[in-house]
DNA sequence: TGAATAGTGTCTGTAAGACACTATTAG
DNA sequence: CTAATAGTGTCTTACAGACACTATTCA
């Protein structure tokens, strides 16, 4: 019956951004110390309001890099989902259109714009988080550890150039589970597009010992078929 | 550098809903034709404007209801995605949620408040849609045909008991393949937590012959391990 | 030298798909 | 009767995981 928005309150839209690498075998997340109200000095996700005229996924890269003051370019980006709570920011009604980004390890970021300190943070020992931030970060790595499963988004998390091995440690690192070296070596090169040999080796073994291992690219699949899953879940199921 | 949304102009958020439902062996999508300006006379998603102290979801199935006329509950929502661009509404800034949605075979819905008509229609044979609701809409349906592979959400097409066989068809509709109607009979009744035979079977035969066949509920599980892929794909991998 | 790691060989159990076949029902 | 459908049996191939093993490098 010619609802018009304009006669309610006004409704703010933001975007707040998972972003996740992976630092000393670890899935860390990036949190900034808040510089403004409300939650002034907590701990957050990077995100902010998404200005007229910009879309949703600029925004989500331009907070990236204003929150951090990096130059953050992710190698993946996509969206998460979207979190409208009527009481979720005290100050109004705000939805908040939820990005995931990938990217490899990095220095770490300088505080900018709206925060006061940026930093990357083991995902595995967080202090408490603004808003409800706690549980979009909680979807995000869910999100993350099933992409791993059937996309070729693990090597987001690297270098243009890596070895299976460096390729193991971030499925173990997000899936927070070992793997065996030799099948996991295989499957990975029998999955057509998953990794491209370059030809080339490291130039030495490891710190330990060991050969030198030969180095990949990413291929051009944009789905693992047959899909790498992860170790049974059967908790998980019902 | 204090940004305050106040200062911008007011953006709308709204939720749009893909409801699909199964008629006649097609998949269907209801559509409403749009009784209020912009698109007035055209067809679209069923959705508008999220109101204040309202959930998203809530919204979703308020719209539902509201648009058809009809008591709707779907037997499965899930979120799809936000659609932000800064130009698909002309009237101003409009963020939309939206939402999928799938329910068994109902029956033709009247039109509701803000909608002139309303109707069940196959998608593979759809009128031009209003806003950018083509591409909402091909997401949604992606995302159906990927959720029957690995979750057991087929049955939400179905009433509370059905056969194999009305599951598999379900199964076709939606991916527009043909399946091998034993391999699927036993690989269904193989998946733990898939379906719960009832002890029950069907009072006739199939229309054109065929022993009766016995009745199944829904499992307990949500997701399907192993999974039920499609036919492989090989174009769509790279 | 010994320890660690890269990469391969092989075997087993499970699952997918092709195909054949029986049993039951409608017309 | 015939045609259609429900449901099962069986075979082949693919693949995941367990395990063993060789080769290469660091300390």
């Amino acid at each position: 019956m010619g609802y018009n928005p304009r006669d309610y309150p006004p409704v703010a839209v933001t975007v707040d951004v998972v972003a996740l690498t992976i630092r000393d075998r670890r899935l860390n997340v990036l949190i900034v110390e808040r510089g403004v109200q409300p939650y002034l000095g907590h701990w957050a996700l990077p995100g902010g309001f998404v200005r007229p005229d910009e879309n949703l996924d600029d925004a989500a890269v331009r907070e990236l890099g204003e929150e951090t003051g990096l130059g953050i370019r992710p190698a993946h980006l996509e969206q998460l989902g979207s979190y409208g709570t009527p009481e979720r920011d005290p100050r109004m009604r705000v939805v908040s259109i939820a990005y995931l980004a990938f990217g490899p390890d990095l220095p770490d970021p300088m505080a900018g714009s709206d925060a006061a300190e940026a930093v990357w943070h083991p995902v595995d020992d967080l202090p408490p988080l603004a808003f409800d931030h706690e549980r979009i970060l909680n979807d995000g790595i869910e999100r993350a550890r099933s992409k791993l499963e059937y996309t070729p988004l693990a090597t987001a998390f690297l270098p243009g150039t890596f070895t299976v091995s460096e390729l193991r440690l971030i499925y173990e690192s997000v899936w927070g589970t070992a793997l065996h070296a030799g099948n996991f070596h295989r499957k990975v090169l029998s999955v057509p597009g998953f990794v491209e040999g370059t030809g080339e080796t490291t130039q030495t073994g490891g710190p330990k010992g060991g050969p030198r291992a030969k180095l990949y690219t990413a291929g051009d699949a944009k789905l693992l078929h047959p899909a790498l899953l992860r170790p049974s879940r059967e908790e998980e199921i019902r």
